[in-house]
DNA sequence: CCGAATTATACTCATTCGGAGCATATAAAA
DNA sequence: TTTTATATGCTCCGAATGAGTATAATTCGG
């Protein structure tokens, strides 16, 4: 069978939907496992379970996402056998070590390579979530992990002044350099094309939406820290791309929470579970522009939001700094009920 | 904090995107989990994974799922210690097990809830995937397990002749009677609410992707044959939604794969994964039409796959029934690299 | 108190894109 | 030869989107 050549299309489109529901009201009983199918004993099909959480929240025109040990990794615990479902097992997880409470949470990935091991050298397995909150001053005290900020993470994405200089300067020649280095003249050209439609080089436009694609790019390329670890020192390039790396594969999986977000905030209103109960129109601009990573026309987006009807007038007008006004707006819960967004099953 | 009411939102939303890429290339270690949250010992945090496939074919203008033991359940199989990564894993097992070669591979989403238990009462979870492929007539008998229609599981997401009879002789006067019932009176509009958006009642639109909030409305209505499994006789309804159940919770896991495929149709060029080599326009069209479950403009659909340059032509002509005979097109591989459609890691 | 600076807000214009229809071409069947 | 069915090319319209212009209401620096 001479088939196609990309037969074997792997499943890394930065933009899959569905996330189905917990646990139904009546009980389902699981589905005998056929028999044919169980090979090996039970030690052997015992893995470590994981939940890892990207919390993120805005403040001061920058998103920022939970970490601890001063943002050396995510938050994650132990899934437990205790915990209801998945999501309440993370809600309570968090909250109970961050004191923050979690608004949105939706599911990312499921994580399980190989080379995930734990301590006793047994394989780990990750389920990483989604979650979004509002940073609460009052809290922080109290709270465990810092609040650190996506752009120190990925310096690239961050195009609201234009191209970033990492960009132009370091990571374009770098990749560019990658590229050429290919063994073959189809995986140069390959390789090439690549890097131009992640990183918007050649004419290519700007996705901001494809942070997972530049992240692996970056590994494999051999950019990142993370993808030295290994590496004797002798091997190592002479370039590495900057930004805060993590343990483990936090920052992939970091990156996927990004790239989810920012493909989300697009169709779905969920800013508003990152803003304070009042906000101006500006301040939910540079709220999506923070995430986005880009500048949006400010009288386009205004038409946008108004003739969605995704805000309610207040009365209140915002003390302003400088400048004419600008009224208070409040977000319309009624629009998670109209469009069937906050998903099947109504808080409560 | 009198904060907004919606503030546990769930994650339910039917369009997640992202889902990373497989194994880096360089082992990265897992983190040191955090010591301060280890409750309980090995043994009880232990679980066991399954895999569970959403293989999905089209033959005869329908969209077919693979089943095993006549339609009762979907592929499923242990996820071994020994696998390289998820991905191969659930590639190697299913078509081991169904001769049929995968092409796209997707992961969908991850259960566990409490209630997902095996046959010694320890906890299961499932790791699920969505699987494009080919149903090639050759291998149909060597292949286990039978190709089931989409339609038989899902008799009301077929829309291809219009609002089907079932939604509104049936499902819409059953839902609305369970709307009627709750208990409060916000509870009862916020309930007719979300079935009217969900099944398009009331001059809502019909969205062909909310697969999985329709099926998660039916089984919380108790319309579903999976619902009502330990609700004794007596207080079952009396009406019950026509469709082909399944085992366990498949049947949630098929329509999480249909709804993702269904969106995912509409902006990535996945549909060829399901098309043989060559193909006229209107083969596409209808296999669109089949999945999406609705009809669309000819001539439009002709000008946007044209205009995306999504194909190419070959000197061939089908060999038509009756009417004027059609091109054959072929795929054009090229837009995968062009787009950066497949993920970041070509084949190979 | 006045003008400059700054932000808010209301309109307008051009382009693109998607839905829907009309017209013509080419085949088989009656 | 007419009918029927399909393929294929083209036009029209309205909604959504990108980008610019104009005016209003403030603060701030003299």
């Amino acid at each position: 069978m001479t088939h196609r050549k990309a037969q074997r299309t792997s499943a890394q489109a930065p933009d899959a939907p569905a996330a189905p529901l917990p646990a139904a009201p009546l009980p389902a009983a699981a589905p005998p496992a056929p028999d044919s199918a169980r090979p090996g004993d039970l030690a052997e099909r015992n893995v470590l379970v994981d939940l890892v959480a990207v919390v993120v929240a805005v403040s001061h025109d920058e998103p920022r996402v939970l970490t601890l040990d001063n943002g050396a990794s995510l938050p994650a615990g132990p899934f437990g056998s205790d915990a209801r479902s998945l999501q309440t097992g993370l809600r309570d997880w968090v909250e109970r070590q961050t004191h923050h409470p979690l608004g949105y949470v939706e599911q990312l990935y499921t994580f399980a390579d190989r080379d995930r091991t734990g301590a006793d050298g047994q394989r780990v397995m990750s389920i990483s979530y989604l979650a979004l909150t509002r940073e609460q001053a009052e809290r922080r005290a109290q709270a465990e992990g810092t609040w650190l900020g996506w752009y120190a993470c990925f310096p690239w994405e961050d195009w609201r002044d234009g191209q970033p200089a990492v960009v132009r300067e370091i990571l374009a020649p770098a990749l560019m350099q990658w590229a050429a280095a290919a063994p073959s003249t189809v995986m140069r050209a390959q390789r090439r094309r690549r890097v131009a439609t992640a990183f918007g080089l050649d004419g290519a436009t700007w996705h901001d939406e494809m942070v997972l694609q530049r992240y692996e790019l970056l590994h494999e390329a051999r950019l990142t820290p993370e993808s030295l670890r290994h590496v004797p020192e002798a091997e190592r390039p002479a370039v590495v791309a900057p930004g805060h790396a993590m343990t483990g594969d936090h920052r992939r999986i970091l990156a996927t929470g990004v790239a989810r977000l920012r493909g989300k905030i697009r169709y779905r209103p969920v800013v508003f579970e990152l803003m304070p109960e009042t906000f101006t129109l500006l301040d939910l601009q540079k709220a999506v522009e923070a995430l986005a990573g880009r500048r949006t026309h400010k009288q386009n987006f205004r038409r946008l939001v108004e003739q969605q009807e995704l805000v309610e007038e207040t009365s209140e007008m915002s003390t302003t700094r400088v400048g004419r006004p600008a009224r208070l707006f409040r977000f319309r819960e009624e629009v998670l009920l109209e469009r069937a967004i906050a998903g099947t099953k109504p808080a409560g």
